[in-house]
RNA sequence: GCCUCAGUAGCUCAGCUGGAUAGAGCACCGGACUUCUAAUCCGAUGGUCGCAGGUUCGAAUCCUGCCUGGGGCGCCA
């Protein structure tokens, strides 16, 4: 029984005890669900529903439990139910009941954690979005780990998401870029507000070879805008692309520009009254919906400002449907929530399509000191430089195991150890070691059947892997939810403790060589193929290999 | 000054949409390899959940104020 089932059996429990009791039925909630208690004296599951509804119910909490209990205890695969401190249910269930998981487990293969928590939205998930003028550095990295993995996590949910990046590709940042490249290759210094670094000078001789008659074209730094923000965003894709962070739109900032999408985006706003000039310069009334001041979309000098893009792509995206645009900032972006928030209302929505988020910095450290990467990109710290320090496969999963609301310390030599202090190699190691038993079954031939007996599942060590295994879809439910892919990598470690507790334990899985094969290593053998499965899926939401061998 | 994130064991962090005796890893101490991967496991030690109030039957979790540290407050992008 899974303990969604579980959960379901409860509620219908607790429907029927108010009814017996003469209770309003209506205070109950719509959905609950049972909790693993710590201490495993407390049972396979536990439930509050009696605490949470007593009060609503004006009844004694104890007395309701009891009544609930009664019915809980008389459903199929509830093997026993207590009542404990002011009114949990304490549920145990029968060995059988709980041991069948693994074989659901097994035959859902990849799709098993799937739910259809999120299904119905479309959701458009923009990360990274970093600007091509330079590579993706640590903030934009973390977004490159973290994104990918929640873009996964919705999609298990049932969400159809698109991975979005914002490229841009016009502006003051891309003007001073290309004036940068312009000098490097006259052999002039870095211009001020340009880039240094050696990439400038690597890329303009790029720019150079692909077109030698540059500096005498008409608009030289035309040519090296052109040419150079094109190499740098192949850069940039590249990068990505070998740490494993795939987008589904890489959308242009100058095609909004092209479209006259700023003008719809500014005539849009007028329309609904929220426009007003200020010393030539256009502003958005922001603080209609709680932003600190307005803001300005036009400058009195007739350009647009970096926010008028910015409203035109929201439009851009509602129009292409989603009913959700969820945007992954840097905690250096924090305070763009309020105009953002207040543009998205301006535009006539309601609170909540516009969801932003923010992860905190990121810091590099060796020997507890910040690493200084004093190379191509001048200091500034760059995926590739976390993909040459510590590895693809812990740096995604480094980065995608913490809050985004906290910041990360990254320590090299932590991360590049092979032990189990390295939360990594712990749980990949927990995958080979059951990819290792499915070899060793193979070699000696020995048969899963068509099935096994449950009920044999019965050691403490291998119901409490069954537990751990049967949470795996709540636990993406609920990472989609609230958009915090650090609890499936959280979650893979607990799973990973579970399993090698389990291997620790004496408890033979196959049988030795001059044993026969019996029932009892069967569904050992079960249960190790259902905690192969779950490693392997939950490794995959985050973009983590799940090696074989190691 | 305002906004925002954090403050939980010696260290790094979970837990925070209110529930039972606050958890994990590391470090330290003591154990377990003739046996499917010891890159592992078991046990012991270790905490005024930053401080002070408040709400509640019940607060690490919610509210208010304060303290400490990170980040941010442009007609920059």
């Amino acid at each position: 029984m899974t303990p969604e089932t579980l959960a379901e059996k409860v509620l219908s429990a607790a429907r029927a005890a108010f009814e017996a009791l003469g209770l309003d039925a209506a205070v109950l909630p719509a959905h609950t669900a049972v909790e693993r208690p710590r201490d495993p004296k407390h049972g396979d599951y536990a439930s509050n529903i009696a605490l949470q509804s007593a009060k609503k119910a004006g009844t004694n909490p104890r007395a309701l439990a009891e009544q609930i209990a009664r019915n809980l205890a008389a459903t199929d695969g509830v093997a026993k139910v207590d009542i404990a401190g002011p009114g949990f249910l304490n549920i145990t269930l029968d060995a059988a009941a709980a041991g069948e998981i693994a074989g659901k487990i097994v035959a859902a293969g990849p799709v098993y954690g799937d739910n259809g928590s999120m299904a119905g939205h479309h959701i458009n998930l923009e990360f990274v979005s970093a600007n091509p003028t330079g590579p993706v550095h640590v903030g934009g990295t973390r977004w490159a780990a973290v994104g990918d993995a929640l873009a996964r996590v919705m999609r298990s949910s049932g969400a159809k998401v698109t991975a979005e990046y914002y490229f841009n590709d016009a502006g003051v940042q891309i003007s001073n870029f290309a004036a940068s490249l312009l000098a490097s290759a006259k052999g002039e210094p870095t211009p001020e507000n340009g880039y240094g670094g050696e990439y400038i000078g690597e890329i303009a001789q790029q720019v150079l070879q692909q077109r030698p008659d540059a500096l005498e074209s008409e608009d030289p730094k035309e040519v090296f805008r052109e040419i150079g923000v094109g190499l740098m965003f192949d850069e940039i894709k590249a990068d990505l692309g070998n740490f494993g962070t795939h987008f589904d739109v890489y959308f242009n900032e100058k095609d909004l520009h092209d479209k006259g999408e700023l003008d719809a985006a500014l005539a849009r706003l007028d329309q609904q009254g929220h426009i007003f000039e200020s010393e030539g310069a256009v502003f958005l009334r922001t603080t209609t919906f709680g932003d600190d001041k307005d803001r300005a979309l036009k400058k009195s000098n007739g350009e647009w400002t970096y926010f008028a893009a910015d409203c035109a792509y929201y439009l851009d995206k509602r129009d292409r449907g989603f009913d959700k645009l969820v945007l992954m900032l840097g905690a250096d972006h924090h305070g763009y929530i309020g105009r953002m928030q207040a543009m998205s209302q301006a535009f006539g929505d309601k609170p909540g399509t516009l969801e932003i988020l923010i992860g905190q910095m990121v810091n590099l450290l060796k020997d507890g000191q910040p690493v200084r990467m004093a190379k191509r990109y001048g200091n500034v710290i760059t995926l590739n430089d976390i993909v040459e320090a510590i590895g693809v496969d812990a740096a995604r999963y480094v980065l995608a195991r913490y809050s985004s609301d906290s910041t990360i310390d990254i320590d090299i030599d932590l991360w590049t150890k092979h032990g189990n202090d390295n939360p990594v190699y712990y749980v990949q190691y927990a995958h080979s070691r059951t990819c290792g038993i499915a070899r060793n079954a193979a070699d000696r031939g020995v048969e899963r059947g068509d099935g096994y007996d449950a009920a044999l599942l019965n050691q403490p060590q291998e119901t409490g892997l069954l537990k751990v295994l049967a949470e795996f879809p709540s636990v993406v439910a609920t990472a989609a939810e609230l958009r915090e892919p650090h609890r499936i990598a959280r979650y893979a470690e607990e799973l990973a403790a579970a399993w090698h507790r389990f291997q620790n334990a004496g408890l033979r899985i196959l049988p030795y060589p001059d044993e026969e094969t019996t029932p009892v290593h069967v569904a050992r053998l079960w249960l190790t193929d259902a905690t192969r499965v779950v490693l392997a899926n939950a490794l995959g939401l985050l973009g983590v290999s799940a090696p074989e061998r190691m």
